[in-house]
DNA sequence: CTGCGAAAGGTAGCTTTGACGTTG
DNA sequence: GCAACGTCTTTGCTACCTTTCGCA
């Protein structure tokens, strides 16, 4: 059995992904991705779309023919396509702009070979009108989510394929050997601080270059050698550059990237994107499919031959972590297959264009209206991770990056000037207890963390994800550069699978980098009281009305909060208060801190889903603020409260669904008025509670006035009911003491026969014909009674099954008696008044109703006869009987026929193939 | 131009315990 | 005559999210 594969995983999960959205939209031909290997590309037409190394769309989901139709068509006709549908009706036309992917196909790689992959983006050009905004429906944001998280397992594929790179001996021993010998005395210092790093960043920054083109076949390696070779390269290789000489270094590094994924949420703007660069791709970026294939590289040198040659010579006395043997990393396989191709000229220059202003960290509005006008981020950005990420998911062989990834990495999706990739570097010497520094070489900045937010805003890039990547692992450290989590907040995929996604690379990238801190109690004092400062320092806005710097660590004292925070992560306290931590779970730390203090947002709608913070007008029906105190501050005039004073209040029938009740006494906290259309008697019980009228209104109480639910026990053998006579199992809690739940079907009748007491479970409602209806499952009896009902419960079944049997026997019987009755009753009437040649027919058939006249199913008892059909010969019972007659009589000789001693079945066999098995009684 | 606040509009989700005719 | 079963019909309110617009 074929093991699967990371590689076959993604595939498959693009695939689907890739089928719903055609699903979806087969109708409205937009957008045409098709994934295939080189063969399959549009160059050589040869080969259809049914080769069987393609992943065809299951035509269960009706898209086969839609896709069949895209495959179909050329580039060609594609924008004849889209010229033709200017003259859509406006109807067309809105399904046309609908967002959706079109005719994905994903061939199966095959990890050992070195296909390439080549992505065809080939768009209706004619999109230009804005459609009219339609709400997201919920199995538009269902896909939404779905891109969203199949682009960040991309993208963390992706990092995890550079950070790997970033360890080649190779790289790193070539690295060293062009470092000044004086910059290498930074592997020495023990206590190393940011200051240090930076001769090492001048002198990168003088050495490597973002560079203007790219060239585009080949795996990420090597173009990470090239640009070694050239000392120029796209910032991603520039960065993985510096993180390897780091690591050659004996620095202990971090490969960051920003997860720049597509948004979680059906985005009415992606529309207006992607019609967008429809219109600039048929103004040539992408003028026809084809330019997306791979071009050879006529001048094509590659750019291993001259960097290997020198740098293989000393690897093994340079390479300070490497080992002679990664030499097999290069392998023969890819440096063939690492023939570059040429970029289409004029892609070139728009390539020039916006690197050039990258390369002058140019973020001006005029470099940023060049590079926008050739594409807008997002769609195509997504589209190039995608490929990316399935490139090199496929094996670790298969990193040849395809053309349009290239051009795509410089043309459209790199933010000017954004600083989408950088370095961190452990330093021992920062902060007491060591601290990673933000080092980013392509614009020589140092510890500048809280700068990267202000960079990435404006450059329009979102900081949703920072990722950093070490030893094949993964952490998000976003917290650690996002000072506005709010805005964010809302935007990143459900914490609990994310967490779950980055555990285990969590653990890796943990085991790479880390490392014992030991601290004593003076040290975390002090250690944290300075970061709390300068957080509250660097986070503090002079706009708000009141600014606590650290509004949710109130009445805490420091240590507490290390302490508090030691128990969820592995933090060893010992007796005299001194502590021994790992790296990694001082940075958990660090970054738990940030995320307990936050800023006061100074607008008053982050407030309205704010995680730390809330302010009463913003609180729904159901909520209240309960103790409404401490006050952190003022938004507006309005007090902000932590959100953990936030209750949500419930009525008393909620709470007694999670097993709680209102205690004695309580007030309501707070009463709603019911709906007018709801009249409903009011509750007996009301009256329990503070004897007030309540009639009309809704009861809401808080978590802190219930208590663990009492129900009556059970007594005697009844069980205690309400006042349906019904017991509520909304859970186990919901039982009353001494019953037990039995979810049996007809269980019921067993304890009525048994006259053992019981009730009805109701486990929810259904909502039927505009009305509410009760679920039933099983009954609720007293324990004692539980093995009792159980056995005769097995009895009653086994009772049944065979009385159910036996009516279905009786009933095959008498169905085959009244087919048969009505069979002879047929040939008796053809006798006497049809043609004189069915005679003879129906004497066969009499003499085989004689055979099955008491037929039935056949169980094995020896009761009953079957007569079945055998052999291809269509023979029917019916009145196509007596036309098949009059071909062929049927004639089952002694010699033919066969008997099974075991079963005492008799088979007579025509030689037309007819068979007839006669079960002797 | 951008960001904020308020208002408007629309969707999703919550709601929550029959009546009556036919068949066996 | 009675119990079991099937079918009828397919709510309507409102919290909350999103968009739009005006203003600073």
């Amino acid at each position: 059995m074929r093991v699967r594969t990371l590689a076959d995983i993604s595939e498959e999960a693009v695939g689907r992904l890739l089928k719903r959205a055609n699903k979806r939209n087969c109708s409205g031909k937009k957008k045409h991705v098709n994934i295939s290997s080189r063969h399959d590309s549009i160059d050589t037409p040869a080969i259809g779309p049914n080769r069987n190394d393609k992943l065809d769309v299951d035509p269960r989901d009706g898209v086969e023919g839609c896709n069949r139709d895209a495959l179909q068509k050329t580039a060609g006709e594609e924008r004849l396509d889209g010229g033709s549908m200017q003259n859509a009706s406006p109807e067309n036309e809105n399904e046309l702009n609908d967002l959706d992917w079109e005719d994905g196909s994903i061939p199966i790689l095959d990890s050992t070979t070195n296909l390439p992959v080549t992505i065809e983006i080939s768009e209706t050009p004619n999109s230009n009108r804005r459609k009219p905004s339609r709400r997201a429906s919920a199995e538009d944001k269902e896909l939404a989510e779905l891109v969203h998280k199949v682009h960040l397992l991309c993208l963390l594929a992706r990092g995890r394929l550079i950070d790997s790179a970033c360890d080649d001996p190779l790289i790193q021993a070539s690295l060293l050997s062009l470092l000044p010998k004086h910059l290498l005395n930074v592997s020495k210092v023990t206590q190393l601080t940011a200051t240090a790093l930076y001769p090492l960043v001048h002198w990168f920054q003088n050495n490597f270059h973002v560079r203007s083109s790219t060239s585009a076949e080949r795996s990420f390696r090597l173009g990470l050698a090239s640009a070694l070779e050239t000392r120029e390269g796209t910032p991603e290789e520039i960065v993985a550059l510096s993180v390897a000489l780091f690591r050659a270094l004996n620095l202990t590094t971090r490969f960051l990237s920003i997860l720049d994924v597509a948004s979680l949420k059906p985005d009415a703007g992606e529309s207006e994107i992607f019609s967008q660069d429809a219109s600039r791709l048929s103004n040539g970026i992408f003028k026809s499919s084809t330019l997306m294939v791979a071009r050879p590289n006529k001048a094509s040198v590659s750019p291993v031959k001259s960097f290997s040659s020198n740098a293989i010579d000393n690897i093994c006395e340079t390479s300070q972590r490497g080992s002679c043997k990664s030499r097999d990393s290069y392998s023969a396989c890819d440096i063939t297959q690492s023939e570059g191709s040429s970029v289409a000229g004029d892609l070139d220059n728009k390539m020039s264009d916006s690197l050039a202003c990258e390369a002058g960290h140019d973020t001006s509005e005029e470099c940023l209206t060049k590079v926008q006008g050739t594409k807008r981020k997002g769609d195509l950005e997504f589209e190039r991770q995608l490929e990316i990420a399935l490139s090199a998911t496929a094996g670790v062989t298969l990193e040849n990056k395809i053309q349009s990834n290239a051009r795509d990495l410089d043309v459209g999706s790199r933010k000017v000037g954004s600083p989408l990739y950088w370095a961190e570097v452990y330093c021992c010497g920062e902060n007491l207890t060591g601290k990673w520094v933000h080092v980013d070489v392509v614009n020589a900045v140092v510890d500048g963390e809280q700068k990267v937010e202000a960079m990435a805003a404006a450059c329009k890039t979102s900081l949703r994800y920072v990722v950093a990547f070490a030893g094949r692992g993964a952490k998000d450290v976003t917290r650690r550069y996002c000072m506005k989590w709010y805005r964010i907040a809302s935007r990143r995929v459900n914490s609990i699978w994310w967490d779950a996604v980055l555990a285990p690379l969590k653990e890796l990238e943990a085991g790479a980098t880390g490392g014992m801190v030991h601290m004593d109690k003076q040290q975390i004092e002090s250690s944290t009281e300075h970061k709390k400062e300068k957080t509250s320092r660097e986070l503090g806005n002079p706009n708000q009305d009141v600014v606590t710097g650290d509004a949710i660590l109130h009445g805490m004292s420091t240590l507490e909060v290390v302490k508090e925070y030691g128990k969820k992560i592995d933090i060893e306290s010992s007796v005299n208060d001194s502590f021994v931590a790992t790296r990694s779970s001082l940075e958990d730390m660090e970054l738990e801190t940030r995320a307990l203090t936050e800023p006061l947002p100074t607008n008053q709608q982050a407030y309205r889903n704010h995680q730390l913070y809330a302010i009463e007008r913003w609180l729904t029906k159901y909520q209240v603020l309960y103790p409404k105190a401490p006050v952190l501050g003022f938004c507006s005039g309005h007090p902000v409260y932590p959100r953990s004073c936030v209750q949500t209040l419930k009525t008393k029938e909620r709470w007694l669904r999670e097993g709680l009740q209102v205690k004695a006494h309580e007030l309501p906290v707070k009463e709603l008025k019911r709906s007018v259309r709801l009249p409903r008697v009011s509750d007996p019980e009301d009256d329990e509670c503070g004897g007030g009228n309540y009639e009309g209104t809704i009861q809401l109480y808080g978590k802190w006035q219930l208590e663990a639910l009492h129900l009556p026990r059970a007594v005697n053998g009844i069980v205690p009911k309400n006042e349906r006579g019904q017991v509520e199992v909304w859970s186990e809690k919901c039982l009353p003491p001494g019953t037990v739940h039995l979810r049996l079907p007809r269980v019921f009748y067993v304890a009525k026969r048994l006259e053992i007491d019981y009730a009805p479970a109701m486990v929810g409602f259904e909502f039927r014909n505009g009305r509410s209806h009760p679920i039933f499952d099983g009954i609720v009896v007293c324990a004692e009674f539980k093995d009792a009902i159980l056995e005769a419960y097995v009895e009653e079944e086994e009772r049944r099954e065979v009385e159910e049997k036996k009516r279905n026997e009786m009933q095959a019987i008498s169905r085959w008696y009244q087919l048969l009755c009505s069979i002879i009753t047929r040939q008796r009437l053809n006798n006497r008044y049809g043609e004189s040649s069915l005679a003879q027919t129906s004497t066969d058939i009499q003499r085989n109703s004689r055979l099955c006249a008491h037929a039935g199913v056949c169980d094995g008892d020896g009761q009953s006869r079957v007569c079945q059909q055998e052999g291809t010969h269509s023979a029917k019972l019916d009145s196509s009987s007596a036309a098949l007659s009059e071909d062929h009589e049927h004639v089952f000789l002694t010699e033919n026929q066969s008997f099974d001693d075991e079963s005492l079945v008799l088979i007579k066999r025509c030689h037309c193939g007819f068979s007839v098995q006669v079960e002797e009684l």
